[in-house]
RNA sequence: GUGGGCGUAGCUCAGUUGGUUAGAGCGUCGGGUUGUGGCCCCGGAGGUCGAGGGUUCAAGUCCCUCCGCUCACCCCA
């Protein structure tokens, strides 16, 4: 094999591209409608904005970001997740002196150094939503709305579960801590050997061992939960209230920890059956400290991410490419200049016209415009040249007749406009049905 | 970073105990009488059998090394 992309990179090619601008603009239109506005930042930071904002002592940067010297010897680095930089550029270019409440979304790529699997790469795609400006729980739960909503619109009804948890603030976070590792210690000798050390990196950690002699060990430890200040106890239970309000079911999992360490108090993770290991589609929480570490003033935020790929994985629908409405068969050269006049004004009002390049039979072309699933075909040859009238062909029903050329094009927008009408009843009929 | 599975045409795969010019289906291009698509029939193009080395008269097939893909661990969207 050749020259080849790098691992755990991917072209993204026609036709699932088009799953993507669906998913895309489904969640561009359910943004609108929230009230989110979008931003877009650099995909390359100074690597401090990511040591500061997601943590020294995190997986990802300690040894999963692309990080490299550029030529005047900054340290530099493809973002591994789209917060970071977002609180980078609010405050860059103070964003909470327009109003009090920013909310932004924005959608592109993210990079990890990671071994690939199913639903994992070191390209990966997320659409990502921060709400800056507020530490109302309705804007926990609106980012958690958000997230809900558009993973319902892309047809994901059934199979989600939104966990929820509180990670507790500043004031009561580190009480916990200390008696977790504690507990830890004591009982290191049940724990497994990933657990030993995540005991030290982030303790937190291991309650997401899914091994058995961990899980049980692990059942007397002291759970966050116990040690939530009333404001933090009050924050969720609000939060809660207003999930429950709108019929958005979760359940809370006392367990659930993220992996950055910006997050404090709410986090949620959606996961979803069918996704292999990584079934995580879309996670999230609150992050009232990181605007402060990154050198802004003290504003609170939530915010969330959907993992593209993973819920295109989740998505499976075949999305085919649009049907063309017009091929045009050309069988001699002079024909061209008419044919040029008329996908002209074809396509600037809508219609998807194609033609072949390259002389070819007139049975090759109506191949042609066979797979592209041409709705019409338009023939000009030597004789409608002569007479000045081009043989328009319903490929559908073989039927086909003569139109004088300055017709052509009328004749086509008006054709394809009935069609149009009649699918849209139909469109509209079933969906009564339903 | 660690482990398991897998690498033969663009895709899905066959290839017998090692034995002639490596095959099929799909796709692609063309033909089936002058200028009419899908179905059918016929044909063409397309492969350093992942790479390198070894064993052998002979390797797609056996052995070694490397590379890649994939799933899982780890971690996370």
């Amino acid at each position: 094999m050749g020259i080849r992309a790098i691992r755990g990179f991917k072209d993204i090619l026609p036709p699932e591209t088009r799953s993507w601008q669906e998913l895309e603009e489904l969640a561009r239109a359910c943004f609108e409608t929230f009230g989110f506005s979008e931003i877009r930042t650099p995909i390359l930071e100074k690597t401090e904005v990511f040591n500061r904002g997601i943590g020294e002592h995190t997986d990802i940067v300690e040894k999963e970001m692309y990080t490299f010297t550029d030529r005047n010897g900054d340290s530099l680095t493809l973002r591994p997740e789209a917060t970071a930089g977002i609180i980078r550029a609010y405050i860059e270019n103070k964003l909470y002196n327009r109003s009090s409440v920013q909310k932004l979304y924005t959608i592109g790529p993210m990079f990890r150094h990671e071994r690939p699997q199913k639903g994992r790469l070191r390209q990966f795609h997320q659409i990502n939503a921060e709400l800056l400006g507020s530490d109302d729980p309705l804007s926990d739960a609106e980012v958690i709305w958000v997230a809900w909503e558009i993973l319902q619109e892309i047809g994901l009804k059934g199979g989600l579960r939104l966990e929820v948890n509180s990670l507790g603030c500043p004031k009561c976070r580190p009480g916990h801590r200390k008696d977790l590792s504690v507990f830890l210690e004591n009982n290191a000798q049940d724990l497994c050997e990933d657990c030993k050390r995540r005991m030290k990196t982030n303790p937190l950690r291991v309650f997401d061992c899914k091994k058995e002699e961990c899980r049980r060990a692990l059942l007397l430890a002291p759970v966050i939960k116990h040690y939530w200040c009333p404001e933090c106890s009050e924050h969720l239970g609000r939060v809660l209230d207003y999930l429950e309000f709108l019929e958005i079911p979760f359940v809370i999992n006392p367990h659930l920890v993220r992996g950055l360490d910006y997050y404090q108090r709410t986090t949620f993770e959606i996961k979803a059956t069918g996704l292999g290991a990584q079934d995580t589609v879309a996670a999230g929480g609150r992050y009232d400290g990181l605007v402060e570490l990154l050198g802004g003033p003290k504003i609170p935020g939530v915010g969330m991410a959907i993992g593209v790929e993973r819920a295109l994985l989740l998505m499976e629908s075949e999305v085919e490419e649009e049907a063309t409405d017009c091929y045009f068969a050309v069988l001699d050269r002079d024909a061209m200049e008419y044919v040029l006049k008329w996908m002209k004004e074809l396509r600037q009002n809508g219609l998807i016209c194609e033609t072949s390049y390259g002389k070819k039979s007139l049975k090759a072309q109506l191949r042609a415009a066979d797979r592209v699933r041409a709705r019409f075909s338009v023939i000009v040859g030597e004789s409608e040249l002569d007479e000045e009238e081009a043989i328009l062909r319903d490929m559908e029903t073989h039927e086909q007749w003569q139109v004088p050329f300055d017709e052509v094009a009328q004749e086509l927008l008006k054709k394809t406009l009935e069609e149009e009408e009649v699918e849209a009843k139909k469109a509209v009929q079933e969906e009564e049905r339903e």
